[in-house]
DNA sequence: CATGAATGAGGTTTCATTCAT
DNA sequence: GATGAATGAAACCTCATTCAT
């Protein structure tokens, strides 16, 4: 029961006060909801909390969301397809190196996903997917299956230019993507406790890493 | 409050039977809270599912420890450090090559802990550390700094010695670990939908991606 | 706190349209809660519900009515005293004997109330009188002592003409009219499981039960 | 999900004070709710109530019932079905006139369950079945068609034995019903307002009118 | 007049914690 | 030491009521 994600209202008609305020209402309450969620998990999220945050009542909440469940659902659908589809469309016509490509992926991803607030939205599904199997079941489908197509589109087309070594290319995927999640998780979760992570040096260090690694001399 | 970490009964002398059973209770409760805090999170734990998983009733908790959060550290500190102590005393006298080094370091942390139980605590550690900050500092203190001291260690090494390129080492680091974290992160959450992982074949294209990153011209 | 009990708007002059809904307003809305109410019960009905039913907004209700209680009130008040006052006035100069003017009361109850959606409002009185003692109250003195004086005047008249037997003329009151009330309260409520009734028979074998045990050797 | 109706602890060993009180404890609290349903209905019940009427707090409910709906059923299983096994017992071997067994069957009626609390739990049925369709079906299969049938055998006697008129069985059933059912309404819901009605007289008009009504020339 | 978004008190339900047995 | 019945604070959720538009 989620209403209007995206208030796409740029008719010329006025639209009354009111009116604009209710479009909005519901991204502004899984805003809220994304930042407890991943600050408290789903569990320890008070939905008092979460109102508060949003600066509303505890029962306008119950305005747009049958329940806690289906507003955390609406946390996860809105945030992330809208994302993954930019990321597709930006990708689909490049004509370069896949070393290149590989780079600009990486990059690209933290630019666009990694260091907004729809890291929040990854943090929640790896922590929370062991409680809601829908939810991770759409996730995969929408986003972890599309998201690991891009890269093996690029790897293969790097392997078979002879650009990169013969490798397994579905575990090349995992050890990939692993340490992109790892640094929202630690950006999220970690950062508190002492060891301070600089993102942009670990970002090229994991590539630099990389792309050493998948070619036969190193990068060009 | 009392927590007995290790029921190290091996004296000689007979303990009744009741006796042996007090003894071992303690890590028969935190086994049980593990799997459930693993499961669930901490905030969606209940403490009767913890007793009825032990086979107590639920006031017994209480003898044992003071309150959930309690529980929840000695769930914490029971797990992870007799584990890394083993493994930095295997290290601390070997001699070899750092890429022969780095790849037993690997393969012996996915054999003592990616692929036991102790897992879990990751896991836990990961998803919780925002709200036990506490915890957080304790588990940095006693096994992240150390476990990067490991890691840290034999890249210095390597590069001293020729072996390895020259590179950021801390942040060498963390792309070193974040596959092993995700590995397990995987494991626990994620596997359930769809896409399987085979953490041996992860592992391998993890080191091996790694080993030709770190190396000028491929390892040896 | 407007209520216009009927709206009987049959001037000559033509009112707009606009204004014969706002005067018919009130008794949709009380039509809308009646159903209601003796669906759910008072606290089981909500004001969406009644508002959903009429077609208007829930804004709306507050408009003619204060409050659910007077909502309630209203719905009591409206419903049965216009139809009683018709009854005693028909009654008031029936010339015949007392047995067809018993037959005539019962019969006429059936067809003027029990049979109409009245019948609701009788069903209410009965399950919700207990948390609306003042409703009660106005009630019993608008309605049933008086529905109670026609029956005692009925068979007052019947035993002193010698047609009917002497008995206890108050229980017998009582007596004559628990059936008609259990018919509704049948009709409306447990109609559903199973035991389907036929008023109409009902209706004659109480009659017939009733006039055979009044009089000394059978109605004539 | 109740326990252990009657507590039957008959046996001579010594049962813990606390034992007795929990097996004692679901009647209390059925006990507690009948009176509070039967006076507020169910949906105008709080659960605050029925704990603090029965000298709990509000979570040791819980503890005995999944929730307020299986509360509900709780009252209505608890109460009627053994009265009725009583009654049937009682005049499967009754040797007599029909007659005689009628009044029999009407006055026991009276001081086995319409003089009882039990009677409270007829007019919650007759409140609450819309709301709780299973409920009314239970309720119907269990007591109602039962009931009918010892009435159904008696009128059916009386006719064949030629001392009642051959009547619409069915029919004159419902009609003997309800003054009966009447009469708890009316005491459990009416007497509040204005009108009292002494049961006894009540009933001996009813069982008069009957009688009367259904012999050729009054019972004898 | 009419609307319906917003409110918040109050209901049902859960669960960490206590304590008499 | 062990139990599990009892507690009550706090969570989720509902809905009568208000008020800006």
């Amino acid at each position: 029961m989620v209403v209007a994600p995206l208030p796409v209202s740029s008719s010329a008609e006025p639209v009354s006060q009111r009116r604009r305020r209710k479009d909005a209402r519901p991204s502004e309450l899984t805003a809220a909801a994304l930042d407890l969620f991943v600050e408290k998990g789903f569990a320890g999220t008070r939905l008092d909390d979460v109102a508060a945050r949003a600066g509303v009542s505890k029962g306008t909440l119950y305005l747009y969301f049958d329940s806690k469940e289906s507003l955390f659902k609406a946390v996860i659908e809105e945030g992330i397809v809208p994302a993954l589809a930019a990321a597709e469309q930006q990708l689909a016509d490049y004509r370069g190196s896949s070393t290149d490509l590989l780079r600009m992926i990486l990059k690209g991803w933290w630019a666009q996903i990694g260091s907004t607030r729809l890291a929040g939205v990854v943090k929640l599904i790896i922590s929370e997917s062991h409680n809601f199997p829908e939810v991770a079941k759409y996730y995969h489908d929408r986003v972890i299956v599309r998201g690991r197509s891009l890269l093996r589109a690029t790897l293969t087309r790097g392997i078979d230019a002879g650009e990169f070594r013969a490798m397994d290319v579905e575990s090349c995927i995992d050890v990939t993507i692993a340490p992109l999640l790892m640094l929202i998780i630690w950006c999220h979760s970690l950062c508190i406790c002492g060891h301070d992570i600089e993102p942009e040096r670990y970002l090229d260090t994991h590539i630099d890493l990389l792309l050493h690694g998948l070619c036969e001399r190193g990068p060009a």
